[in-house]
DNA sequence: TTGTACGCGTTATCAA
DNA sequence: TTGATAACGCGTACAA
């Protein structure tokens, strides 16, 4: 009842092994801890290898080892800018290394997240990269109970889950707002799309700031469950301008729809910045070329990205960063959408 | 000498198995043929899984089975927005299938992505979306020796290696160019940034209609490595006028450098489309709504990266599509930046 | 520094 | 429809 599965053509450790004239277990710490094995065995066995044409089976050593080498990433979007940077910092830090990236989309569901999450931990990932500190309790408590480096982005909060990097939303953009009232502006609208987690906090700073300065309204304040992008925000600010025709400035929860309010002011004859100004978040690459150039926040996002990478990394070598909280910070990019001769 | 490593609290499928009583193999052909059960047993695995909290080890799947669900993406660049209309497509056809996505980044290197193949091909994919035709002969070799659908996506040409879906650059970029010709531009230049083998081919297609034009001049081309940006689009342009004054009208091989030439003519108070016309390529969602709108040439970015995932399944599934080279084609948007009184 | 023995958790194969 | 057996390819633990 010969009913063996071995296939005869296969490259194998034990035939490199063979080939080298060394035990498999010899050849396999070649492909770990090289500097293990004596100058000869080495050598013998890195030409045997390339002789043969030998590649690892993964699946066999995470088996073997219980844990692999691909660090998981969740994010809420692959279309938005903001996490295109993130991502490339990740990349970027990730790539010399011997880790690898299993990226998954949210699509800004966290229940869509916690499945997801499960489907990760199936693999057993060498570490975590999560976006946000608004998780489901399950997840929450999935991600406590695992053994492996986790590391929230984009924001930062109480209470992270391991590790956490980002910056405060609500801070920047009361920024924003204190840099508008400092141009002498009183009627600052506000424009939010998508009112994700994140741009729910910007929209909280915005309200903290003009609640302190006593010029609150709730008829300045336009937002959308749509998907960002620059014809929403012509139309967002169309809709911010019926209900609000004595605005003087307009703060945008992104640049997208700063740079569709730039346009649809040109469409309109409204002279950006004296008769309206324009804040927008972020700083994509664009906002310092436009005309007028257009004012953001700067947010370090390839840093973020590259950083929490790093994080990762560092805390499987041994080397656990000393704070687990990392605030990034940002920046009031101040130019001329929003230079009032006040 | 007992150094066994059996660990205890873990739930395999074995203890699975044992709650429902029944043998591992059926509970494993419970997870993967589930009709292929009584329907009594089916129930009770079912509980048992659940109640037992049971994940599936994916290693020791992929390692008893020879093979994995992951569809392993190759595409030349994250921050790239073309990339990512692509990658949603991807990301949105195989969401509700068994498989996963293994992506990763080859930053425009053929070298890099002979590295990653390789790296992906040790885990046994299910199936390949690389991007391009311009691989290494060895990248060439590797492919068309491994056994898994493999689809080409962004252009297409002669000689796919399996399937194949996209456009003719060369073709897409004539149409542009025959579009201002009828417009009545004489004096076409031509921005490039990058020049990765698509866009170079755009060139060739820009210089193609030129000639039949008898219209080509050399000092209408400014081009460079540098990665696309709008800044780098008024720059370009910048470059152009001081090389060739007299142009009438510019074509870009992107959106981002039209958008970017579009500011600098207002910086120059160039009248567009009057005193220039401008065509871009991709046809990014804010052309449409910029003052004034700018023309494009449309490529179907989303669907391709839709339909090529598709064609993995498809062809995973026993359904391989009849036809293994798509081309999707393209349109000239014909907007503002291009409308001269002829 | 190198080797022996065996387990990792699942599925393919064949038989019933 | 179900089950027994072995194999998938490698790494861990321990010994030499």
């Amino acid at each position: 009842m010969a009913r063996k599965r071995i296939t005869p053509g296969k490259i194998r450790l034990t035939e490199v092994a063979k080939l080298a004239g060394v035990s498999p277990i010899t050849a396999s710490r070649f492909f770990r801890t090289p500097e293990a094995l004596s100058v000869g065995k080495r050598a013998r066995v890195e030409s045997a290898a390339k002789e043969l044409g030998y590649v690892p089976n993964l699946a066999a050593r995470a088996l073997a080892s219980q844990r692999t080498e691909v660090v998981g990433v969740l994010i809420p979007s692959l279309t938005n800018n903001v996490f295109a940077d993130v991502l490339r910092g990740i990349y970027d830090a990730l790539d010399g290394s011997r880790y690898s990236i299993q990226l998954a989309n949210t699509r800004y569901s966290i229940l869509q997240e916690e499945r997801l999450l499960r489907l990760f931990l199936a693999q057993k990932p060498a570490g975590l990269i999560v976006t946000g500190i608004n998780q489901t309790a399950d997840s929450r408590a999935i991600m406590e109970s695992v053994d492996c480096p986790i590391v929230q982005i984009m924001e930062i909060g109480p209470s992270p889950i391991d590790m956490m990097i980002g910056f405060s939303h609500f801070d920047a953009s009361r920024a924003a707002i204190a840099h508008l009232l400092a141009q002498g502006c009183r009627r600052i609208g506000f424009l939010g799309a998508r009112m994700d987690p994140r741009v729910q906090r910007r929209l909280d700073g915005y309200q903290a700031a003009m609640n302190d300065a006593a010029l609150f309204d709730p008829r300045l304040v336009v937002t959308t469950a749509v998907p960002t992008s620059v014809t929403l925000g012509g139309t967002l600010f169309a809709d911010l301008l019926a209900k609000a025709p004595d605005i003087d400035a307009v703060f945008c929860v992104n640049d997208d729809l700063a740079l569709g309010a730039l346009f649809e002011c040109k469409r309109r004859h409204m002279a950006v910045p004296d008769q309206i100004a324009i804040v927008g978040f972020n700083d994509l690459e664009f906002m310092s070329s436009s005309v007028p150039t257009l004012s953001s926040v700067r947010t370090n996002r390839y840093e973020m990205g590259r950083d929490a990478a790093t994080m990762v990394i560092e805390t499987l070598e041994g080397r656990r960063p000393a704070e687990p909280v990392v605030d990034l910070g940002f920046s009031v990019m101040e130019r001329q959408s929003s230079a009032r001769r006040s």
